[in-house]
DNA sequence: GTAAAAAGTAGTAATGATTACTACTTTTGA
DNA sequence: TCAAAAGTAGTAATCATTACTACTTTTTAC
């Protein structure tokens, strides 16, 4: 554990000050202008260990990239498969169906998965 | 698009007559009992196309590979973080946050992303 | 029917995101 | 104050997935 390393830090910073889902590779490069020096290896790490403790979200939309998002309240993303978008919908519950009301994009569909720990490994 | 090659129905009845959530490897271990000599770039190729058709699910928990699903009604899915299992959640709206009720499940944080067109590619 | 174009496949090679590894630096704690 | 622990930079290795090539099957037009 320890505190947060300069790059940790900085990692998480930068996700947290960026709207959008950047992969490993965009938080290098927008981190890469605090720390010119910093490692992509670092970054990976560190994205895992971040996601790992539930300080941000790890987002896989199946297009050969891993996601990150540095706001962990729950909320949907909707993913153009034509330009590969990804948009939030800060909605609470019950409205996963209708979605062609946010502005204006058709889905088709949905995947959800909640991560946690099963009865098994529970003891 | 033509009619389904016997390779594509076996590998679309493969995926449907289980209740997992295989990876392409594993999907072609088991379509390989019925056809033999099938190529895994063939599975691939035509797991694909049936998620690109909407036939089938490609589920991503990010543990590094990609997970299909035959059932393409909308459900949630569990996945232990420590043995790794995904479970179907037949929900329907709504009870996303009330999941500790799953079978001793114990979530900590949930990625729902719906796949669609957004506006701009709407024209 | 039949021959040429189209679509699909098997098998192998290539790609590229991610992970592992090694030597080095920084932090921690007694 | 110094040895153990933790973290890092840089590079090499891994491996799921994709691309490619020669071959087979299907479709379509005549």
């Amino acid at each position: 554990m320890a505190n947060y390393s300069r790059q940790r830090e900085a990692i998480l910073n930068e996700l947290q000050n960026r709207c959008d889902h950047p992969t490993a590779a965009q938080v290098y490069e927008g981190v890469r202008q605090r720390i010119p020096n910093i490692s992509l290896g670092t970054v990976y790490r560190n994205l895992a260990a971040l996601a790992e403790s539930g300080e941000i979200l790890s987002v896989s939309v199946g297009d050969g990239h891993e996601h990150f998002d540095g706001d962990i309240s729950f909320h949907l993303h909707l993913h153009c498969r034509e330009c590969g978008s990804i948009t939030d919908v800060p909605t609470t519950e019950g409205k996963l169906k209708s979605l062609s009301k946010y502005d204006g994009f058709i889905p088709e569909t949905s995947v959800c998965v909640v991560y946690g720990k099963c009865k098994n490994c529970n003891q």
